[in-house]
RNA sequence: GUGGUCGUAGCUCAGUUGGUUAGAGCGCCAGAUUGUGGCUCUGGAGGUCGCCGGUUCGAGCCCGGUCUUCCACCCCA
């Protein structure tokens, strides 16, 4: 048999126990602050019937869906030539009825409905788990990678909006990285498409808008033009894009434009009042409105909030927004959500881009045992029973090697203690500690006096 | 999904217009040093040159395909 080469599917990543001890970092910063504004954990399933997935994510969402292969004999009942008749993607849904989850709102929506009767509303709640996505990986961008979400349901108020934002200002400035807040209203958005008499387009207009900062005006007018849009609808957009000022300046500029939009207004005055909210509880965060954003899925209906790190050429590290009927589609009408998404995979890129990791902590060891031998090892092994019961991190080496061998084992693992117990020392009942860093070496009769030597903490 | 790009030792990379036996540094192993690491010195192991096919007397190098990496678009965390 030849040998397999081994290999991980392309755009998923192994995780080395450096890389996890700086996840973990991340996973545990963003848990802590969640817990801390009282959002509870759940988890739900890798996979999902795809009829909950599909037609969630528009067009290119479901494109993007690692669809799962029936059980057993997936064929049976599938008619070969309507197969090559209907073309690939129909037979997918023939030959497939789970698919991988592709967020964690969508399935966090269906367990809202499914277990409504145990919630009690309104339902904070906080996720972290993988999504996979079947993009062509690129920088930031994976194929398996990690949501952490917190969401809060059955709730219309913008304190939750502004409870969430406090959540973002708290996780990056405890992770010292350096984030925009941008912040924008799909009412406003729809406000736009209304005052340029296109309300029919306003995906394509939000979509074209969405790229302002990175093609310019000329190109999004002229990608507008393409998608159908009368040059003189696009045109009226231009004294939308010359708005300045702070934030509250802009949206009383905005606010004389779309004067005549119902749903603008209702924009304008919802990101009004969140703003509000923010600068009460004096977030520290750069925070911006910012019109061009766009981005999101096609069920944010109100806020929507993106940031982006300052100092890493990235995309977003985090996103959210307001979902009026998410639940609505399961068979629960009227409950609105609003939630945020962090992208852990994205933070740990730009952490680790700007050294924002702390060195050290590689080690789980605090001390070494040496192994000479089995009468040694029987010596030793109480001792470290000991120190395990006193949660005091340590192992043994396991084989009987040279000790020059266990010492550079030690050192590479940024051992800082080793204990060394051999013939001499059994003789004579002392425990030899030696400081690895230092070289310093000591002679003890007790496990507490290891402690002592070593520290208490791990 | 469209267009481009990369792949040589465990890692980072050299490798001339196609020419004999593919190199370096780091790491690893052994010894100098039999109970003491980091430094130094000496020696050693380790390669289907991503994979498959083609051109050629001859391919790491040229051509085609494929997989992977990274990048732009699309879209997104």
């Amino acid at each position: 048999m030849s040998n397999q080469k081994p290999a991980i599917p392309k755009g998923t990543r192994d995780f080395g126990p450096e890389e996890m001890s700086k996840r973990n970092y991340i996973f545990n910063t963003i848990k802590g602050v969640f817990q801390k504004h009282g959002y509870a954990q759940i988890e739900t399933p890798a996979m999902e019937n795809l009829d909950t997935l599909l037609g969630k994510y528009g067009e290119e969402g479901d494109k993007l869906l690692f669809k799962i292969l029936n059980s057993g004999d997936f064929l049976n009942g599938i008619d070969p030539l309507k197969m090559q008749a209907s073309g690939a993607n129909a037979t997918s849904l023939l030959l497939c009825e789970k698919g991988l989850r592709y967020d964690l709102t969508v399935p966090f929506a269906r367990y809202v409905v499914q277990h409504r009767d145990e919630i009690k509303f309104p339902f904070r709640r906080f996720q972290i788990q993988p999504v996979w996505r079947a993009d062509r990986p690129q920088k930031g961008r994976y194929r398996e990678f990690y949501q952490c979400d917190a969401d809060i349901i059955g709730s219309t108020s913008l304190l939750n909006e502004a409870d969430l934002i406090s959540i973002i200002d708290e996780v990056f400035g405890k992770l010292a990285v350096r984030v925009k807040i941008k912040i924008n209203n799909r009412k406003i958005l729809a406000g736009i498409a209304d005052y340029i008499g296109q309300p029919d387009k306003i995906i394509d207009i939000t979509v074209a808008i969405d790229k302002l900062d990175k093609i310019g005006m000329d190109a999004v007018m002229q990608e507008l033009q393409l998608k159908g849009l009368e040059v003189q609808s696009i045109y009226k957009l231009e004294p939308l894009f010359a708005i300045t000022g702070d934030n509250r300046a802009k949206l009383s500029q905005l606010r004389r434009i779309l004067q005549n939009s119902e749903s603008g207004i209702q924009g304008i005055e919802e990101t009004e009042k969140l703003f509000g909210y923010m600068d009460t509880l004096a977030i520290p965060s750069e925070t911006e409105l910012g019109i061009s954003l766009a981005r999101g899925l096609n069920y944010y209906t109100g806020t929507i909030i993106e940031v982006k790190a300052l100092d890493a050429e990235i995309g977003s590290v985090c996103g959210g927004g307001r979902y009026d009927d998410l639940t609505g589609i399961f068979g629960l009408k009227d409950v609105s959500g609003v939630g945020i998404s962090f992208g852990a995979d994205r933070i740990y890129d730009v952490m680790n881009n700007l050294n924002l990791f702390q060195a050290g902590s590689k080690t789980a060891s605090k001390v070494l045992f040496a192994n000479y031998g089995d009468k040694e090892v029987k010596y030793c092994l109480p001792l470290l029973s000991q120190l395990w019961q006193k949660d005091i991190n340590a192992e043994l080496y396991p084989d009987p090697v040279k000790l020059s061998k266990q010492f550079s084992y030690a050192d590479s693992k940024n051992i800082p203690f080793m204990v060394l117990v051999g013939e001499d020392e059994m003789k004579e009942g002392f425990i030899t500690v030696k400081n690895l860093f230092s070289g310093e070496q000591q002679k003890v009769s007790s496990v507490n006096e290891i402690i002592e030597i070593i520290g208490q903490k791990n």
